[in-house]
DNA sequence: TTAACTATGAACGGTATA
DNA sequence: TATACCGTTCATAGTTAA
């Protein structure tokens, strides 16, 4: 990975532009530096035909790259008006609403269904239409930041939770229409009970959950649950309330569910699978291990979420659509899209892990997909030649879907929770490099 | 029997919101 | 105050291959 040359990228460019930002500078300029120096770093591969780029790129050696920094800070600084303060600062303007449910949910689950309307930024309308992804529950300036680089498009924060039995508290910045959405049938079982109704059995009276927390990456252990069921054999019947607030935060902090007497246990890989609604097995074989299934489906999407966005393609494309899924994990946008019934012509997938890679081309071809499924390993690799180069064969993309990496961004990462600049969720700023990039190339052929 | 590799268990706070 | 959080790291058990 070249993620770590970025932090060493960073250090250069301040050097080397001390006319706007000087040791002096304030955390803004720097911010607005940082997020240059990620672009940056790909910036040869930015720039997709220097012929047909204006001027001021066209420079010799490093000096182009140079004025390219300089452009695209400025730029920024413009955006959104010198001083405000991307990290920290008390002039933020993004908030996560409440209830989480967006520009609405299906009106099935909710009484409030609200009639949103929204003006997109003449910057943000497409082609391509695009859609990105991550955790709301952010540090504090990040959505903000993603938000100024998508073309000030305002996020979309909706929480799972509406949609199956687990929360999964999520932001969306998208271009899509958001009139006339509908959901995915059947619709999946919203309460604990409903999805696991094995469980219903055992559940005690007590434990007055109705709905799981989000559905991460690791789960409880077998000794965990083992020393719960010893701390409830003490008791002949109901608890005390100490013992019962002991094992009811660790059943929230774990998600653990019921499946005896006294006996709990995390969820197995197939439910977690069903309640992101994937395919059962969808993550099984390919020499994949449990924890690793359980890795690659706590960082994917909520198929039910993202397809009820999704669904107003249905009838903007009834032919099909060409997609780019960047950091496309276990394929969860392919899946809804085709839960959708929406045709996957040409599908150009990028993915780092192998073995989601291996999952999502056994999943097309057990779904007899009948396009194209091109997968790549790096988004940094993903340059402008080789986009240019896909597009010309079959005719640019429709949209452009992605959630990048949320490791420095999640609340559960007490170690390097260091914002948009963090090792893995700096590829923000590829999201956003590719994004430009095909928005130029398309613009350029029409 | 080792050694190398792989999978799992357990400990690890802090931020943000209400 | 209470609650929630697409996680990281290291030790160790378990597995494979020579």
């Amino acid at each position: 990975m070249s993620c770590s040359l970025v932090i060493s990228v960073i250090i250069p460019i301040t050097n080397v532009l001390p006319d706007l930002a000087g040791p002096e500078a304030s955390v803004a300029e720097l911010t607005d530096f940082i997020c240059a120096a990620q672009i940056a770093k790909s910036a040869d591969a930015y720039l997709p035909h220097e012929s047909k780029l204006p001027n001021i790129y066209i420079e010799n050696g490093t000096h182009k790259k140079r004025k390219f920094y300089e452009c695209e800070i400025l730029k920024r600084k413009k955006q959104r008006g010198y001083g405000s303060n991307s990290f920290g600062g008390d002039n933020e303007t993004i908030r996560l609403p409440k209830p989480m449910i967006g520009f609405g949910v299906p009106s099935e689950v909710t009484e409030l269904c609200p009639v949103f309307h929204r003006a997109l930024p003449d910057a943000a309308i497409g082609p391509p239409y695009f859609y990105y992804e991550n955790v709301a529950l952010a540090p504090k300036g990040v959505w903000d930041t993603i938000s100024r680089f998508l073309y000030d498009v305002e996020p979309e924060f909706v929480d799972s939770k509406y949609f199956c039995a687990a929360a999964r508290k999520r932001g969306y910045v998208h271009n899509l229409p958001i009139n006339n959405r509908f959901p995915l049938l059947p619709l999946p079982p919203r309460t604990i009970h409903d999805a696991l109704p094995l469980t219903r059995k055992w559940w005690p009276e007590w434990d007055t959950r109705t709905k799981l927390n989000c559905l991460q990456t690791c789960i409880g252990s077998a000794k965990l649950t083992e020393r719960i069921r010893k701390a409830l054999e003490r008791w002949d019947g109901v608890p005390p309330l100490n013992v019962q607030k002991y094992v009811l935060d660790e059943c929230r902090k774990w998600n653990l569910v019921w499946v005896g007497r006294n006996k709990l246990a995390p969820l197995e890989p197939d439910e977690v699978e069903m309640l992101l609604g994937f395919p059962r097995n969808h993550t099984r074989g390919g020499g994949i291990s449990r924890t690793d299934r359980y890795k690659s489906l706590g960082n994917s999407f909520q198929v039910d979420t993202v397809a009820y966005h999704l669904s107003v393609l249905k009838d903007l494309f009834p032919g099909g659509i060409n997609l780019l899924s960047l950091f496309s994990g276990i394929g969860g946008a392919e899946v809804a899209l085709h839960r959708l019934g929406i045709r996957l012509k040409n599908v150009v997938s990028v993915e780092i892990s192998e073995v989601n890679r291996n999952i999502q081309r056994s999943w097309w071809e057990q779904t007899n997909q009948t396009g194209n499924l091109i997968d790549l390993a790096d988004v940094q690799q993903l340059n402008g030649d080789r986009l240019e180069q896909l597009m010309n064969s079959f005719g640019g993309f429709d949209l452009i879907i992605g959630g990048s990496p949320c490791n420095n961004l999640a609340g559960s990462n007490r170690v390097s929770r260091d914002g948009l600049e963090g090792k893995e969720s700096s590829l923000f700023f590829d999201y956003f490099r590719i994004l430009d990039l095909v928005k130029c190339i398309m613009g350029r052929q029409q």
